[in-house]
DNA sequence: GTCTATATCATGATAGAC
DNA sequence: GTCTATCATGATATAGAC
């Protein structure tokens, strides 16, 4: 059948990718996903070997064009800054803001695959985030040592929990195109649909830069040194 | 069974409270849930009719008085202003300082519910999203309105986006407590897990009062008004 | 109110014909 | 590689004895 317009495993990667986003690991069923892919139900033990390992396969194929991406560029721009250390807010656009563009980039996963990432970064199954774990390691460390360099006068652990909120922030601005416009109930009457992802990058980044630049805290009745 | 520490209703909300936490709601099953609460299967659907339900409870018994709580502490720093403007932090301290502090609270959850309500904002299961919205919407529309008097040169719309920020790095901070411990894979030597919390709060909202207090970002090929 | 037993259905996975 | 048919399991929910 060359005639189809899709491969099945990629029609298989494509529909898990939505209905994931849509509904959960736990709340997908293979006979969903075969459904919407229209293949048989086989199909997925077959080319993939189980639900979980086509989970895994779903990530990888996005997330190793990303994190190979945002090396590329931490590389080149530490080339080009000879030694001298980076801003600070040139590493938060390097690493957030290369997320964030995948996002118009449709053969990339686009928003679709965004939102999934921001929903399963807080998913409590056990085995994707020991996977997400291990895929962003070398990424995670790479940033920051670049981020110590770039504030060497805030700890690292300060440095540390600030790329923990930042990656929160990030998830909830992209996994809750839906999500929390319930929450928070909004009206934005202002922009259409089109502005909203050019316009939602910069706000992110000024919001990011803004918290990771903040004041250190005072910590009351802290143990400072012991 | 007088003996009993518990009544029964109260200790299947118990288990699954943690037992969602651990592994989320479709994750989970009423098998789990009465095994671990000692109790029997059908007890589930004779005190609360159906999984959903009992899910809602989960929350209700919560949500309930942290919303009174914040109610009640903004109407309060009101009163005191006598009409002059609040100042952001101690808005947003009234919305996550009071969250935070719960997870002190055991007889309110502590540290379990706090991870549970930050994993579920953005479950995917449609029923839980469309519950809290609502639970939460009364408060939520005080406190936007708490900010736009207290940031009169901000755009309304960048407030609300900052806020949805601010609601992503406080739920991954408390959700992520073992989750992004493996993404971020960090070695904070110099604290033990007891000042952790009480550190987490300053931390936060450094982190976050510089979110909101950032300067405004610059749009590139917006169409500023039109 | 609490239990046992069970109805009914959906799930992930696989065997084996084609 | 793709299909049908099916297995074994576990899910939510309920009927009815105690």
């Amino acid at each position: 059948m060359e005639a189809r317009a899709l491969e099945t495993g990629e029609r298989i990667l494509d529909a898990a990718e939505r209905l994931f986003m849509a509904h959960g690991y736990e709340g997908t069923s293979m006979r969903q996903i075969t459904g919407e892919a229209g293949v048989n139900l086989a199909a997925v033990n077959y080319h993939f070997g189980s639900k979980e390992s086509l989970m895994q396969e779903v990530f990888r194929r996005r997330l190793d064009w990303l994190n190979e991406e945002r090396m590329r560029v931490l590389n080149e721009l530490e080339r080009e800054a000879n030694g001298e250390p980076l801003k600070p807010s040139v590493i938060v656009d390097a690493f957030f803001g290369t997320l964030l563009r995948m996002a118009g980039d449709e053969k990339r996963g686009g928003m679709t695959f965004l939102r999934l990432l921001g929903r399963t970064l807080t998913e409590p199954s056990e085995f994707i985030r020991a996977f997400l774990a291990h895929e962003y390691k070398t990424v995670m460390d790479r940033y920051k040592e670049a981020l110590f360099k770039a504030l060497p006068e805030v700890p690292k652990a300060e440095i540390v929990w600030r790329f923990h909120f930042m990656l929160g922030a990030t998830s909830y601005a992209i996994a809750g195109t839906d999500a929390l416009r319930l929450v928070t109930d909004w009206q934005i009457e202002e922009e259409d649909s089109t502005d909203r992802l050019d316009r939602l990058v910069p706000r992110l980044m000024s919001f990011l830069i803004g918290g990771l630049r903040a004041p250190l805290p005072q910590f009351e009745n802290a143990t400072v040194e012991h």
